[in-house]
RNA sequence: GCUCGAGUGGUGGAAUUGGUAGACACGUUGGACUUAAAAUCCAAUGGCCAGCAACGGCCGUGCGGGUUCAAGUCCCGCCUCGAGUACCA
């Protein structure tokens, strides 16, 4: 019976799933866990074999714990909603929803072809109503909460609002806008209905403020901070821009300490922890306030207003923020932003020419030429001063684009001692530097602050520093944040990089917003109204008067009477009490990708329930994913706001724990080795009587790769070659690399009598028959090129400048393992027509050309090779399907394990495959021949137990170290002993075949019913290690001299140290090695090693 | 610039606490079977040197030092590549 995989996998695929062989039960005496991965978008192209890797790695695990006993979740499903279904909808007219239906169609069948073992019934859909209706849903929970700084955790607005009622906002420790202003209880109740939601808004966790966004024309759309890469757009890599609109955000801000903390608890990997912690980017100093010279604010002209001093920061001061408040005696300047709002006020109107220039040209440079252009210091004075804290000495007020708006309060106090840019800067403009550190090292640090900026926050004492003279950092700083608030100026400050998120997007296929307004407020809609299902739309574009998709949609407003979304023209946008019937606009803005995926693995532990999005009882089974694979990818997006919303729901005491992924593996990506064919690129000038011009044609002469490089190699020897006149070596360099060289070489070598007669000699000396041979061949191509050339210019005059050659993509299914192209299959390919009639210069030099097709002379067509990522463009993307068909999913599985450590990006290389797929079969025969099942119940001999005891542990080992590489070669070795040994045995190869089980279950499960069990292979236990087997009696020491393993011998185990170092020295080949030598030193390590020194 | 990570045969990669470097595969070469090809099986395969052969010798984990009986592994200094991040006050 031979190995009939695609017959075996069929079978098993289809057994599983009428069985239900996987489906997860939400109870159990058994342990649960919990195995995900990072569900995926379903585009159009499909799958490709680098896809699935993550999900192998998962699934093979989570075969494992089920062998070893436990309840097992392991779930996948979509994040279906999506920019490209959008785009192609533009394009086309056709729905998202029809589109994205099909790729998960497609996606299925593919998935299904490799044989998870995923439990289905709980597949979710971001773009599913019944999913996306408990998105919607926690976005009202977001809205209706705020941050409690004393409790430390988000609450019901509701507690606010009450905090407000008797105590006004004063007492209120919120995380809220910056800009808030203070008022009492009794204000508090005065306030009209509007004037206190309009308050509220300020506190909520989700909010709906007028902000400053990174808008992108090209998308129609904003994006937040992290789809932005380089300061163009990640998807696309279109231009950013910021504009102010008004959008929905979420205040993660308010977690960014949390988010922080709970990295320490999390088995993340290292990098991503790093990833996470510099976009919260935590730093700790203090802001102060810095007076502005004859500038007065209302409030402080005012004195009855109760005012809170922080309230008043841009009225008369700036504030700033600094990480060395210890350094404020070192301060000789202060720098602001071109773009702070103080610039336009401060500025004398001696200096603002000057500054309106400078903020001028300033914005018009984009985001991204201003961080390309880190070294040209700019800046210009305002004219203003500010007053020194403590000094009450002037400041001068300068603008520089090294201030950045969007961090701290986009101005800096400027101390060029202590900081290389204001050192760099003060330099520049010629602004004092003075020094204020003072060495307590020995030898004293030379010079610091003085020639260079001094960052360090160690190895030294303030001085001319007044009340901080002799204090370190450490001491300084805490003593001037006291000394600061005591009058009022500063006050100690945690700063956080981390923005809120932007949660509006200007698209059509996203989850729509649970949100109608009213006089331009909004208002939440019912939960129990959800979901608020997406409108049809004629266009998905924006609309004429540039509002987004939705304002294209006819039925798209609430009804507040009958609770149900209507038409448009039943809505009055800012009703009049008398005449609205309670109907009002739907936000128009959708949600972002983000959204869906920031819980969907809450939705799996209970993916049905109607009534709430996952029940008690499932969330305190599961609580959280046990193991997450994913790409490191989604560090600052998915995996940050998941974090956030889980923390959120955990306050809201809706889930048991605040982290949702105890384990995270990121997999490394597989990448594509791409095949080039070289071109000819020839150019010729070509004249006649009235002109004469360069051109450059392609010729369909396709020349081997390895032919290619000798040519290049040549070239290169000989145009570097020392002993040639440097006349020859130049015209062999002419265009280095190219074909013309060495035609120049052969012309050369056929004509003796010219005038560099000894380079002739030189040449002749220098070139070896194989270089001769590459010589003529490189000619043979000329001659060629030079007939193509001159039939398709009608025989007209030309010469030829020089030929060269040009790498072009093939696609890799017309390649075969060694690299040969297979000419015909390439000459019908629809895509290189242009190629029908291409002439193939071979390896060895022969042409292949339609006429004369010489493949059978011995030579073949070489591709060139490169390692990129796998893409359509690139023509080097491996489908899993057709490995399925062709060597197995088992196949493809274990390869995809073999190809190397599941963290590291390795190359797909389709000939390495046979390996595993021979693996396979091998392992069939141990079990059946020709004659069907040949395991019987024979004894199994010592060394048959051996083999498997020693195998059971490894693979124990690996696949809890996940390492599923090794554990695939542990097999073969396994293997190839266990045929060598002729083992028939059922007592091993029954075990065996469940330690294979996880990662070829296809074939394993076929062997286990051959075996005469009836229930899955999925039920069996995982083999138990004994160590008995594996004890041995002697060990093969390595005898080594000098640490240099010399030979080997045979002993007992349980010789003793003297014994053993008795009969090595006595042994021949140590006299032989010693020569005569008295050995100093000899280490004997029993049952590990012998080391003779001498 | 900063922060991580990595450099091992022709290739992918093994080597868990310092203890036989190159497991397991691919590829290549040779052989068997075959009319032939594919498939399969067997053998060789880090480099250099020596030899008819057998038995060998020397060098080898990016480079230079160090610790140790013993270093791919530990320490110091450098080089190269990859990833992330970047005027963060």
């Amino acid at each position: 019976m031979k190995y009939n995989f695609n017959e075996i996998e069929a079978k098993w695929q289809k057994f599983w799933a009428e069985n239900q062989t996987f489906k997860a039960d939400n109870t159990s005496d058994k342990p649960k866990y919990y195995v995900l991965d990072m569900f995926p978008y379903p585009s159009g192209a499909g799958l490709h074999v680098g896809h699935p890797l993550g999900y192998i790695a998962s699934d093979i695990y989570a075969r494992y714990k089920r062998h070893k006993g436990f309840n097992v979740l392991h779930p996948m499903g979509y994040d279906s909603f999506g920019l490209p279904a959008e785009q192609y909808a533009i394009q086309t007219g056709q729905h998202p929803d029809k589109t994205t239906k099909e790729n998960i169609a497609r996606y299925r069948e593919q998935l299904d072809k490799i044989g998870f073992s995923f439990d289905w019934s709980r597949e979710v859909r971001t773009s599913n109503p019944e999913y996306y209706k408990w998105t919607q849903w926690i976005f009202i929970q977001l809205f209706n909460s705020w941050y409690n700084k004393d409790t430390d955790k988000a609450e019901n607005i509701s507690t606010l609002v009450s905090k407000f009622k008797t105590e006004g906002n004063t007492t209120v420790n919120a995380v809220c806008d910056d800009d808030v202003v203070a008022f009492s209880a009794i204000e508090w109740n005065a306030f009209s209905e509007e004037e206190q939601q309009k308050i509220l808004l300020q506190y909520r966790l989700t909010y709906l403020a007028e902000t400053e966004v990174n808008w992108c024309p090209q998308l129609g759309t904003v994006l937040a901070n992290d789809e932005i890469v380089n300061g163009v757009s990640e998807r696309g890599g279109y231009p950013v821009v910021r504009k102010k609109m008004k959008q929905w955000s979420m205040r993660i801000s308010a977690y960014a300490e949390r988010l922080l903390q709970g990295l320490e608890k999390i088995d993340w990997p290292e990098p991503l922890k790093e990833i996470q912690r510099n976009w919260i980017g935590k730093s700790v100093g203090a802001t102060v306030r810095f007076k502005v010279q004859g500038l007065k604010s209302k409030e402080e002209n005012d004195s009855t207003l109760n005012v809170k001093p922080e309230t008043l920061n841009s009225k008369n001061f700036i504030e700033v923020f600094t990480t060395r408040p210890d350094t404020i005696f070192g301060v000789s300047f202060m720098t602001l932003a071109p773009e702070h709002e103080l610039v336009e006020k401060i500025t004398t109107p001696e200096q603002k020419s000057e500054v309106e220039a400078y903020v001028e040209a300033t914005s018009k440079r984009s985001e991204r030429e201003r961080m390309a252009d880190v070294k040209t210091i700019s800046g210009v004075f305002t004219g203003a001063y500010a007053e020194h804290p403590f000094t009450k000495e002037p400041i001068p007020i300068w603008i520089g684009d090294y201030v950045l708006t969007g961090y701290g309060t986009g101005a800096v106090m400027a101390v060029p001692c202590g900081d290389q840019r204001d050192f760099d800067f003060a330099k520049h403009f010629n602004i004092p530097i003075p020094n204020i550190f003072e060495s307590t090292t020995t030898p004293p640090l030379e010079g610091l602050g003085e020639d260079s900026a001094f960052a360090e926050k160690e190895g030294f004492v303030l001085k001319n520093s007044d009340f901080l003279n002799g204090l370190n950092y450490k001491q300084a700083t805490k003593k001037v944040i006291d000394e600061l608030e005591k009058i009022g100026q500063g006050n100690g400050k945690i700063n956080y990089r981390l923005r809120d998120a932007v949660f509006s997007r200007q698209r059509y296929w996203g989850e729509p917003f649970p949100v109608y307004y009213v006089n331009g407020l909004p208002q939440m809609i019912d939960t129990e109204h959800l979901p608020i299902r997406l409108p049809e739309v004629e266009k998905y574009l924006p609309t004429e008067t540039g509002e987004p998709p939705l304002g294209n949609a006819t039925e798209w407003a609430w009804d507040t009477v009958n609770n149900k979304i209507v038409s448009n023209s039943l809505c009055h946008a800012e009703p009049v009490e008398a005449s609205h019937k309670g109907i009002y606009p739907l936000e128009l803005n959708t949600m972002p990708g983000w959204a869906g995926s920031s819980w969907y693995f809450n939705r799996y532990m209970d993916a049905g329930n109607t009534s709430e999005f996952a029940s008690q009882k499932a969330l305190n089974y599961w609580k959280d994913v046990d193991l997450y694979i994913g790409g490191s990818e989604h560090a600052t997006g998915h995996l940050l706001y998941a974090r956030f919303w889980q923390k959120f729901l955990f306050d809201q005491g809706l889930l048991p724990v605040d982290e949702f992924a105890k384990k995270l593996i990121n997999q490394g990506m597989i990448l594509g080795e791409s095949a080039f064919i070289h071109r000819v690129l020839c150019k010729y000038s070509q004249h006649n009587k009235l002109e004469r011009k360069v051109n450059e044609a392609p010729i369909p002469c396709l020349v081997s790769s390895n032919l290619v490089k000798e040519i290049n190699k040549l070239i290169n020897s000989l145009s570097n070659d020392n002993k040639l006149s440097q006349e020859i070596k130049q015209n062999i360099a002419v265009g280095s690399g190219y074909v013309s060289g060495l035609v120049y070489v052969h012309d050369y070598l056929k004509n003796d009598d010219n005038q560099f007669e000894n380079d002739f000699t030189i040449l002749k000396s220098i070139l070896s028959e194989d270089d001769i041979e590459i010589i003529n061949i490189n000619y043979k191509i000329y001659e060629r090129v030079k007939e193509r050339l001159l039939k398709s210019n009608q025989g007209l005059a030309l010469i030829i400048n020089s030929i060269g050659f040009y790498n072009i993509h093939v696609d890799v299914s017309l390649v075969d393992i060694s690299n040969n192209l297979d000419i015909e299959k390439f000459r019908k390919h629809p895509l290189y027509e242009e190629y029908s009639d291409a002439e193939f210069v071979l390896d060895n030099g022969e042409i292949s050309s339609v006429s004369s097709p010489s493949g059978r002379l011995g030579g073949a067509y070489i591709v060139g090779r490169e390692v990129e990522k796998m893409s359509k463009s690139k023509y080097n993307v491996v489908n899993p399907d057709d490995i399925c068909t062709d060597y197995g999913a088992d196949t493809l599985r274990m390869y995809e394990m073999f190809l190397g450590p599941l963290e590291q990006a390795k190359p797909w290389n389709t000939a390495g495959i046979t390996g595993v797929h021979n693996f396979l079969k091998k392992l069939w025969k141990l079990y059946v021949d020709d004659n069907g099942l040949k395991v019987t119940d024979a004894e199994p001999s010592k060394d048959n137990l051996k083999s498997l005891h020693k195998t059971i542990k490894k693979a124990e080992e690996d696949i809890e170290n996940f390492s599923f590489n090794t554990t695939v070669s542990t097999f073969m070795i396994c293997v190839n002993e266990l045929t060598a040994q002729k083992c028939i045995s059922r007592a091993i190869l029954e075990p065996l075949a469940v330690l294979i089980s996880p990662y070829a279950p296809h074939i394993a499960e076929e062997l286990w019913h051959q075996l005469g069990n009836k229930e899955s292979i999925a039920t069996a236990l995982f083999p138990v290690f004994d160590e008995k087997h594996l004890v041995e009696s002697t060990k093969t020491y390595p005898i080594s001299f000098n640490g240099k393993m010399r030979f080997k011998l045979d002993l007992p185990l349980d010789m003793s140290k003297d014994e053993i170092e008795k009969v090595v020295m006595a042994h021949e080949k140590t006299q032989q090695q010693l020569d005569g030598r008295t050995p100093k030193k000899i280490i004997v390590v029993p049952g590990k090693i012998v080391n003779i020194v001498g």
